[in-house]
DNA sequence: GTCTATACCCCGATAGAC
DNA sequence: GTCTATCGGGGTATAGAC
């Protein structure tokens, strides 16, 4: 009996997994605002009343595809996060190496047995996050356009999208967090009149840390999603040839505006 | 007989403007992707053959759409370039007089008689135009989604379209141009690897400026509009509360990052 | 340049048999 | 859970009369 349910509910995940992919499908060929369950349907030999058993209306169905997205753009950001991490120090925590590096002093004067990490890892580990969902962003075009591009009219998210849309922005809190618990991070003061969003920023997202880096912390967030935005959204066609290097570059200059440190100095 | 020609020409021409401001509507309503001839032609009491006369297709409808935005945006950015170029020197090119800005030294020491103005007056003038933008996409929300939001699936912008899309990153350029050659401008070198796209950058766009500039600047480019993208698209809903303070902050240290000089120092 | 009429498609959602 | 059938909409685009 409970085999059976068990059976049941394996079939039922199945279809529903089939239905999102086949909606997913869709979405690459007509966009958001034109998914539709009847041609799910016809795409899956079924027939149109049958998927309202699995999703009681058109958009719970968008909702669980803007769920799925963000969910795994997410997770590439935080598994880029554990796998920096984990890697380690200085060298090759992003792929290629720094070419024409160290060019002035050794990394750091009052380098220690083993703990304290030399300064550029946390910028290593911005940069890698960074790439994650660029990478993400280029293999899933429709899904990034699902979640960062224009709102779906008529649609308005339900309150269940908004723990899985935090996923990217709380990796890099976290990054930012390490580094100043790490080694502190000094950044310029914030003008005068940016003080009490900034104060509130901080208290919200990440007590403890400056409102200055907070403050700055979310511009280079929406920053960054600028740069995957316009690459993915076409901005820079006929504009940037090497998106590859100039996303990179963009990205670490953006980790030191948070005030995550290179290795020089 | 060309007073007839005219006057047929004159209510072409009406009849089009019409059709557009409809089709705004609609696009507010909407979205891009679902824009219908029929609901147009619907909403002015035609019957949808008639805009054929007009519109040869729908998406020569939306070309049109798209060309009026992206010229709408840079007649934005030009003309708040242009007041803050007349509008002169440091004092208020920026609405809002800098709180608590001069704390430290005097403006600059060399305050010759006229010409040399202040270097804050070309971040003055980036500000501006950023606020311009910023400004404009908070009254065009569903124009500012057709430039800069999702791609319309299935539709191809034409040719016609690039001139006019070019225009506010041609004022930014202008702008850094303009300081470049004003009091020249200087910035940390470039990652090895970005070099040769620096050049080409710098070549294609803005001969004259160095290239860490040229690459730098089109970041910044792409980065001012991911704070505004953000802001519209929703993305900052329960994060960012005073809005406008954190945007001009965001655009005045995105300035800097292109070499552009504020007061202090 | 506008009209009617038409060909030929699409959609979301529900009722009720099986 | 899936089916047929149905309600009541929607759309692009063209032909041909006026």
């Amino acid at each position: 009996m409970s085999a059976i349910r068990g059976a049941r509910e394996r079939a039922r995940i199945e279809v529903t997994a089939a239905i999102k992919d086949e909606a997913r499908k869709q979405l690459a060929a007509e966009g958001a605002a034109k998914l539709s369950l009847r041609a799910v349907a016809r795409e899956l030999g079924m027939v149109s009343s049958a998927l309202y058993r699995y999703f009681p209306s058109r958009d719970e169905l968008l909702t669980a595809l803007i769920v799925d997205a963000y969910d795994s753009v997410g997770e590439a950001a935080e598994h880029a996060h554990r796998t920096a991490a984990a890697e380690g120090d200085g060298r090759a925590a992003a792929p290629r190496p720094p070419t024409a590096s160290a060019r002035t002093a050794p990394p750091t004067a009052s380098a220690r047995t083993a703990p304290p990490a030399p300064p550029a890892v946390h910028l290593n580990r911005w940069v890698a996050v960074a790439c994650a969902v660029r990478d993400w962003a280029l293999a899933h075009p429709h899904e990034y356009a699902l979640i960062y591009g224009s709102p779906v009219p008529g649609y308005t998210a339900p309150q269940a999208t908004v723990g899985p849309a935090s996923r990217v922005g709380l990796t890099l809190i976290a990054i930012v967090v390490e580094a100043h618990e790490a080694q502190g991070i000094a950044l310029p003061p914030l003008a005068g009149e940016l003080r009490p969003e900034a104060e509130r920023l901080a208290a919200d997202l990440a007590p403890g840390l400056p409102p200055a880096a907070a403050a700055r912390l979310v511009a280079a967030w929406s920053q960054l999603f600028g740069l995957v935005s316009f690459e993915i959204f076409g901005q820079f066609n006929r504009v940037v040839e090497d998106r590859e290097v100039f996303f990179r570059q963009a990205a670490a200059e953006l980790a030191r505006t948070v005030g995550l440190l290179d290795g020089h100095r």
